[in-house]
DNA sequence: ACAGTGAATAATGCATACACTTTGCGATGT
DNA sequence: ACATCGCAAAGTGTATGCATTATTCACTGT
């Protein structure tokens, strides 16, 4: 053990997991449409990889639940109906929920601080509209609640159905009065959390959930997903 | 639509997803251990395939987390920690918490009548001391309540940790006070479920899972899991 | 015109071959 | 005796080639 403390291991990939996020992060940014076919051969030659780790890729990804793997047929890019995503919204909602319970017991008090640090630099966000940054603020806030519970299960899963919704997320949304609401909820959300009141929190979650399926249906509004 | 109703398709899988249940069935099994290494070439010998599906078929078991996948050294299989299982064990309550409140507003009439149906044969799984016929009853009534939250994400998540715990559930626990314990749980989360009770339900559900917990600590002691 | 057929084309599924990394072990020198 | 080095064996990572299955499209017959 000669090597000093600041040197770290240099970082040395596989091909594989490379392209598994290059791929993922191309469906998540809209490259591929849903429903749209993933031809081995041509995105080989795109991204200057065999088909070998471009497969085992697919499969990561057919698992993880963005592609749908059709045998014979290859992968498609999974289209989701609304209910598939309202059902996901609906789970991440649970999942908070859950976690709210026990952030309430586990939290400690710095974390607490940080959770209302974050919340007001994403009410800043909110008075200058700034919707990006707004919005991953909100999403970090959803899962510090999470992170607070200490358990990495709930956490990987949040995390897993978050990435899937990433690509419907990013959908139009504009309704100020909606924006308005889902920031008083907000408020609402931190109070509780800081008095670690548990049924109060859950209750508001709850709320902010309704609110998230309606603006999704509204901003959605029959269109493929 | 020529064909009479009658005619289904032949069932023609790919290699790669029957390896990959195969291999997932081994490793629950128990035919490798915690921590031991897969080697690709002897696997694919033993298996009748060559590495291309069978490595796959490891990627998919690694995303699913039955697997950690190290660079250049391939894929062993995962050892948990007591902590992990708790987690696991911590995140399935969540979910079921949270359906139990969904099914509570959305389970039918017919759908109650099963699950006391169900319930009352565990009980005689229980009264004949069927170790393995309980078992499995009581995992399908846990199934039930996420299944009447009609929540096809929440569905697969709960089965996927189910799946990850398969392995560890198996463990001796033969405790008679503890057994007699969950059974009386059962009966008061039955009774609830009937009454739509949902915070009556929430709270049976919590303290099934710390008994749950329990029973795995008394049963592991130690071990690796 | 149009439904149906069949061959050519293209894409996926699987196996194999080669390259690079890790690992085990013995030789070497101190 | 012990640590180090280096080499050979084993194992994983990637590319490529062949087999099989889908898809396309021109052709045929009604």
């Amino acid at each position: 053990m000669s090597a000093s403390p600041t040197i770290e291991k240099v970082a040395r990939q596989t091909l594989h997991s490379e392209v598994t996020s290059r791929l993922r992060d191309l469906i998540v940014q809209g490259h591929f449409a849903p429903g749209e076919r993933i031809n081995e051969v041509r995105l080989g030659q795109d991204l200057g990889v065999s088909r070998t780790p471009l497969r085992e890729a697919i499969r990561t990804l057919g698992s993880e639940g963005i592609l749908a793997l059709v045998p014979n047929r290859g992968a498609v890019v999974r289209a989701f109906s609304m209910q598939d995503v309202v059902d996901m919204i609906e789970a991440l909602s649970v999942i908070e929920q859950g976690c709210a319970l026990l952030a309430c017991e586990k939290a400690t008090p710095a974390e607490l601080d940080l959770f209302q640090q974050r919340h007001l630099a994403m009410l800043a966000a909110y008075r200058s509209r700034e919707r990006l940054h707004y919005f991953q603020l909100n999403q970090q806030l959803h899962g510090l609640i999470v992170s607070f519970a200490r358990n990495q299960t709930l956490m990987a899963v949040h995390e897993d159905i978050q990435a899937k919704l990433k690509r419907i997320r990013f959908l139009g949304n504009d309704d100020p009065a909606v924006w308005a609401r889902a920031v008083a909820e907000h408020n609402r959300i931190a109070a509780f959390l800081q008095r670690r009141d548990y049924d109060g929190l859950a209750s508001v979650l709850r709320a902010h959930k309704d609110l998230t399926i309606e603006r999704i249906r509204k901003s959605a509004d029959g269109r493929v997903l």
